[in-house]
DNA sequence: CGCCTATTCTAACGAATCTTAGAATACCGT
DNA sequence: ACGGTATTCTAAGATTCGTTAGAATAGGCG
């Protein structure tokens, strides 16, 4: 094999892998599925495609091996192909932020002051939570928190905080999180929260990435 | 702005970075501006495509921010745009190794008996170079010794390796490095080498990773 | 100032990709 | 075996991308 057609097979192969994160809504799904396996129809449903269109670009993340599949009775499991999967996702988001001036932009339009939520960093979460002197809850959708959640944290999702409010202690502060650093859920939380009199912070990443940094995690109830 | 829009603009971002890994030339593009800044006409040639195949890349990469230019008198100079583009790239090369078996199968069909060659870490080159007790030769072109290679280390490139081979002393382990973990000018340097009764092994990755990994660095001479 | 060189910009064509409708599949429950 | 459901496969139109020719630009040099 002559050497240029070596080097054109094997950065042929790299650009799988590329392609498979060129597009918006590819990306939106990884997201998703770093929460945990999903049909395609709840992916659909969550990145507001139809399904047909979704099922064509799992399609494309299955030839990049970005994803790998499980049926249960008739439907069929998505996850990400491996915990390196995630890593390079948040890689590629990180780059984005570095780079792009405008995820920056974007996320302070409609986030704006997000900062002013004190956010807390994971470690910090984690010695809180240990210390057993603050109250933490998952706000993403219950399925989510079923599939893998932080040990000690209790599901509220956004959707049913309002009525379960009187279910957090006033006294303790509370420490909200969702699916990670650009997820709305914990900072519609917080802003409710403090509305309501409570002493919330939101945590500045989500479950993934509690999970990607090897702490414990617990499933299921 | 409505939710969805919001996470259509972030995700389209993001997806800005993907895209520009997303074709084999442009990442080959990024590999060799990891060596260090290169004019538009030395990255056609050395990617065997046309300037204005490779102007239109490159541009695509501007786009992306992945990569910077400055001009310096009729030419202008492209770069990565930040250390930790080099990160990001090689993190995609991981990923496809871990996830493409194709990877694997290429570099061996390609590389037949690469790891015959008893690839060296960077920490162990490091540790040996620092003992004294071997010579360390940089086999890629002269331009790229010049923008920046181990310090110690000798150039001598590969396409003048049999001519200056009497330069290298015969008693001493020869360690050969170059471009990163997939070229293969250190893999036909050692070959040759032993072939001419030297002990000689090269080392698993280049020099940008060498400098990635924050090792001190010699530039010039 | 005008020519020279390196590079980019504009434009156009073919190839690849996205989206989505309709048909096909695979497995469950009865 | 049969019908039902979730999903994929096939195919086609619309869009984007890759490639490359020709014109335009920007700066150096005589």
């Amino acid at each position: 094999m002559p050497h240029r057609a070596f080097k054109n097979s094997l950065y042929e192969q790299f650009a799988r892998i590329g392609h498979g994160v060129s597009s918006p809504k590819r990306i939106e799904l990884l997201d998703l599925l770093a929460q945990g396996e999903k049909k395609v129809e709840t992916l659909a449903e969550q990145t507001a495609m139809p399904v047909k269109n979704t099922s064509a670009h799992l399609r494309v993340l299955r030839q990049a091996r970005l994803v790998e599949t499980r049926r249960d009775a008739s439907s069929i499991y998505y996850r990400l192909a491996s915990e390196r999967v995630f890593r390079f996702l948040r890689d590629l988001e990180t780059l984005g932020r570095e780079r792009l001036a405008e995820v920056e932009r974007v996320t302070q339009q409609y986030l704006a002051g997000r900062d002013s939520l004190e956010p807390v960093t994971l470690t910090e979460l984690r010695k809180r939570l240990r210390d057993g002197d603050v109250t933490v809850i998952d706000v993403r959708p219950r399925p989510e928190y079923e599939a893998g959640h932080i040990p000690g944290a209790l599901s509220v999702p956004v959707a049913e905080l309002k009525r379960r409010m009187k279910e957090i202690p006033k006294k303790r502060e509370v420490i909200a999180y969702c699916r990670g650093p650009y997820c709305v859920y914990s900072v519609d939380a917080v802003t409710v929260l403090r509305r309501n009199g409570f002493r919330a912070r939101r945590a500045d990443k989500g479950f993934p990435d509690w999970r990607a940094a090897g702490l414990a995690v617990a499933a299921g109830e």
